[in-house]
DNA sequence: GGTAGCCATCGAACCGGTTCGATAGTTCAG
DNA sequence: CTGAACTATCGAACCGGTTCGATGGCTACC
């Protein structure tokens, strides 16, 4: 592997003439210029980004920071920042934390470590040590999906409230009343919001939300089908369930297919947010989702901005909030 | 930050005898390295990883590649891998080339100049110039899942000849023998095998194939989706498909569904490869699948032995080939 | 008592770049 | 013709570690 001393012997000028050539071609005569270049084909003189990254102090690379990658909502988002962040010359490393709080903490050190130039955080903390901890690092980061209090930092996502209200209000005007809610982590803020635009709706239609039918999915596979098992033994079942992520909702399904219930002849089941396969999926689930790729976008021009901008470094925190969509299905049935 | 020189100074010692105490305790006097140890306590100290990795000439980080990690059978191989290089005290960088062969080049030279221990790779490409470029890796590199012929590096993968080979012969017990193959990419091992499993095992029952019934379905979805199209549309229908990936099985129900044909009562399917929310579709397909814990195991184990034993890394390349398992569903009739 | 051998520690060079103050050489105004 | 201002280039220090040959003190053997 050539070195800068090679290219400089070469060239016949100094290592930190060909570095600043390199880096700021302008500041180089045109004939040295020229040389120069010459020596670095010649040679086939690429610069080791470990070297730049230690004496900059600060790499090329962005961090991506989420509880499962495998989820296509973050793949989405994923993906958008890898093309933007390419086309800027930064490299996007993928971490996943498994929704681990400590192993999220570990990866972002880790990632703090390598000096990475930007951090693109899905938290998975709360409380003031995780504030804190956060608020600590001297990265440019751009939060999304989970909004955390008190952390200054941009947040985009979406309008988590709009998306639990909208699937109310659909359950409601199709003539439902016992609707069950299978929520999430109570400390996230996006399970939070979903559930009180569940309550708020019901609250405003004069219908009563019997508390026996609001249980807690985790958001994760195993709970939501605990959960949604829960609901479907009481005597009083609901005509139909409102799952506050993909996951729940598709557990709630699991559950009743396993019990002989007729979806929706039966009960009636929506969802926030979508999953890869949910077109082969019967009955098509009634939903509603996240703009992703405009999400994705607006994340990755945000951290871009801050990285490559002096003003942008400067730029005061900022709340990017998107409205969801509405996606009609085939399982959410008139009574 | 603290740095080695703030841990020499406070232990009186010499930077490179701190250094020496922390790569290797047992070669200082037990008086000196409990001074070094309380006053790396005492500043905090934590070693640059860049630093090392620039000195050392390799990082503690081990690449990932695929060309999609919102795919599960990719993902439980990453956690695995995850999980067990954590324990040995490495990381793991995840990147993801989306099949795309450039991409994956650009992202494979980007690891190496980050100096990563290892390499673990799902390869996209074929061809002399794709060896030679792996070839051209000094770096401990374990393939898996498309063996590559002509690249002599570890190899883990099932056999994908024999999931081709139980699906047919499944079908044709059921009596099936207009039995179309939807197929993935000829120059992909995977593809070429499944495809090999699927016409021997025709031939030795004596059933003919028809050429029109194998069509080429990418292993993506919207390819997949067209050839199932075409497939459907014939005068002679086929009485069963046979997905050669998730991908293209499920874009095959999909089409089957919109075109008014029923599962498996019209028309029986069955696929290669798990996809996240398969108890929910209906019907279940029936399908083989790889068992991905145990191979990301045995990659898990692979790579790091190359990485951190002396005869590890001396070990001539190894094949190793999993037995893929047949779960039945209710995608498949008998006729 | 002299010296061979070992052990703990150190200094200096190195990994491959960046950065900044210093130094010539050139241009231009007075 | 002098000196200020600017330009192109350079040398040295630095980023934060590792590594290896050198050094000096100590034990042990003859």
């Amino acid at each position: 592997m050539a070195t800068i001393r090679d290219v400089a012997r070469l060239a016949e000028v100094s290592v930190s003439t060909v570095s600043l050539a390199l880096s700021n071609p302008g500041r180089v005569s045109p004939k040295t210029l020229e040389r120069i270049r010459d020596a670095v084909a010649a040679v086939g003189y690429v610069a080791d980004p470990l070297a730049q990254s230690l004496a900059r102090g600060r790499s090329r690379m962005i961090g991506f920071v989420v509880g499962n990658v495998g989820n296509p909502f973050f793949g989405d988002i994923r993906r958008e920042l890898e093309n933007y962040a390419l086309e800027h010359d930064h490299f996007v490393l993928i971490t996943d934390s498994s929704g681990k709080l400590d192993r999220e903490r570990a990866l972002v050190e880790h990632l703090a470590g390598l000096k990475v130039a930007g951090l693109v955080l899905a938290p998975s903390g709360h409380g003031r040590d995780y504030v804190d901890f956060v608020h600590g690092l001297k990265i440019p980061t751009v939060c999304f999906d989970q909004k955390v209090p008190g952390i200054e930092r941009d947040f985009v996502g979406s309008d988590n409230y709009l998306a639990g209200a909208m699937l109310t209000e659909h359950l409601l005007q199709l003539g439902h009343r016992r609707i069950a809610f299978i929520a999430g982590p109570h400390h996230m803020h996006t399970a939070s919001e979903r559930l009180r635009g569940f309550t708020d709706t019901m609250a405003s239609a004069g219908v009563e939300v019997r508390p026996n039918l609001v249980v807690d999915g985790q958001f994760t596979r195993s709970a939501g089908y605990e959960a949604a098992m829960r609901l479907l033994i009481q005597p009083e079942r609901p005509t139909a369930i409102l799952g506050a992520n993909n996951a729940v909702a598709l557990a709630a399904l699991q559950a009743m297919q396993e019990l002989g219930f007729n979806c929706p002849d039966d009960i009636s089941l929506a969802m926030i947010d979508d999953v890869q396969w949910s077109n082969v999926i019967t009955p098509r689930i009634t939903m509603v989702v996240q703009d992703t790729l405009k999400l994705g976008g607006i994340i990755a021009r945000r951290v871009l901005h801050r990285i490559m901008s002096p003003e942008g470094a400067a730029d005061p925190p900022q709340d990017f909030v998107l409205t969801p969509r509405f996606v009609p299905g085939a399982s959410c049935r008139r009574i």
